[in-house]
DNA sequence: TTGATTCCTTGATTTATGTCAAAATTCATT
DNA sequence: AATGAATTTTGACATAAATCAAGGAATCAA
């Protein structure tokens, strides 16, 4: 079983803290079991506090008129819920239940606040970590909107590059059929996509190294989405 | 010419923040004018303070092993720029330059850092900020990821339902034109998957009024992005 | 080495969606 | 209401990419 300092650690909001600032957290946090079906808190609750999921499945969700439930969200471990109103000193705007039993941690909305008073560079670093991830999500949000694969995929190489920091080559740290996925494709397509840049000289492909031999001709194929024929 | 305040409190990292707390901002920032071609930090400086663009335009680039510049984003008004890094106690990855003359404010860490400590709410309206915008952004993306069209268009229905408060109907706050591109794909097709999820009667449109009317079935086809044939 | 998986590539075909052209509708302004 | 501009819809056609089917690498365990 994973500890709950393993799982914050490497939770979306605290990955990277110092081990120091993971135990203030631990310290002002307070474990519960959760079993299938029990009630975390409902829709209009004052957010007094947001949870972060240790182990098992969560559920959100809302009644519609007639009563019936739409599930908006499943989180499980290392992913926080309830922590957007919080932040933002609102009521919980849905309902938050079990659906697999587990634990959460529940960090309330006052001692956290204080903590981040107290130790104002773990809020720095949550800062740092939330505008890199969404700075991250922007970009490649605008890539996915380009129609065409190849603007996609040169706009995912760019972005990487940037990422790893290194403008020339890049490793890929998910499987090609992942990747194909990630970009709302398909491993066939992908490949062929690999091959017919490799010919126009823009990459070159190694297992999982790819060479960016031509970044302006990449960055023109992700902003005009036409590759040239052969 | 709008000012500081204006630009802040629209900004991606202070919008919705309550006035006192960006005038507490705003004691703590530095205005610089930028003119086109001036450093504003280089790579390797060490991250003493971020900025927020106020006017003008600001490129961040990197050089290659060949000396070649290499541009990785443009920043305008309201856009913050070297807070990754800032937040995090990095140096700064790459330079600044300006490209349109302009001016911009710097939040130097240690007055920020400070600023958080006395005010640990100006902090958690920021994580609440970021947080939110994360979200809507982690699912726009596995939305984009779907292959198909109507799985998009059904996946962006039930976020924007969800973020518009309101399970039944949603009120399309772009042109449709405009939504065609935001979901990679253009205003034809876009018209043509409307009518055809009005017929299967999964929604109807009145203009900009879109009802929910098979909130399962459009779960459904964003989830496994078949719609079942006419 | 062998066999067993998994991952990646290639080819033939089908399908979804983009392109082009034009009509219809909506919206703003007089 | 009437004009004009912008947006949206429709139709015919072209094409990028998905599907289906098969075969090759690469990886791993014994």
């Amino acid at each position: 079983m994973r500890t709950a300092k393993q799982i914050l650690s490497q939770s979306i909001l605290f990955a990277g803290l110092p081990e120091a600032d993971i135990e203030a957290l631990l310290a002002i946090a307070v474990e519960k079991p959760v079993t299938a079906g029990e009630l975390i808190f409902s829709e209009g609750d004052p957010g007094d506090g947001f949870y972060v999921t240790i182990e098992g499945l969560i559920k959100i969700y809302k009644l519609s008129t007639e009563g019936k439930e739409q599930i908006l969200h499943m989180f499980g471990p290392g992913e926080p819920f309830g922590e957007v109103p919080v932040f933002s000193g609102q009521a919980f705007p849905a309902t938050a239940e079990g659906v697999k039993k587990g634990r959460v941690l529940f960090f309330p909305r006052r001692a956290f606040r204080d903590l981040i008073a107290r130790n104002p560079s773990v809020a720095m670093n949550m800062l740092g970590l939330l505008s890199q991830r969404l700075r991250h999500f922007t970009v490649q949000v605008e890539n996915l909107s380009l129609k065409e694969v190849p603007a996609r995929l040169a706009g995912y190489f760019l972005l990487q590059a940037e990422e790893q920091n290194n403008p020339e080559r890049i490793t890929l740290n998910i499987s090609k059929g992942h990747l194909a996925s990630f970009l709302g494709t398909i491993p066939e397509t992908l490949s062929r996509m690999l091959r017919k840049m490799s010919e126009q000289d823009l990459i070159s492909v190694e297992g999982r190294e790819i060479r960016l031999l031509d970044r302006q001709g990449l960055a023109d194929l992700a902003e005009f989405g036409k590759m040239e024929n052969e």
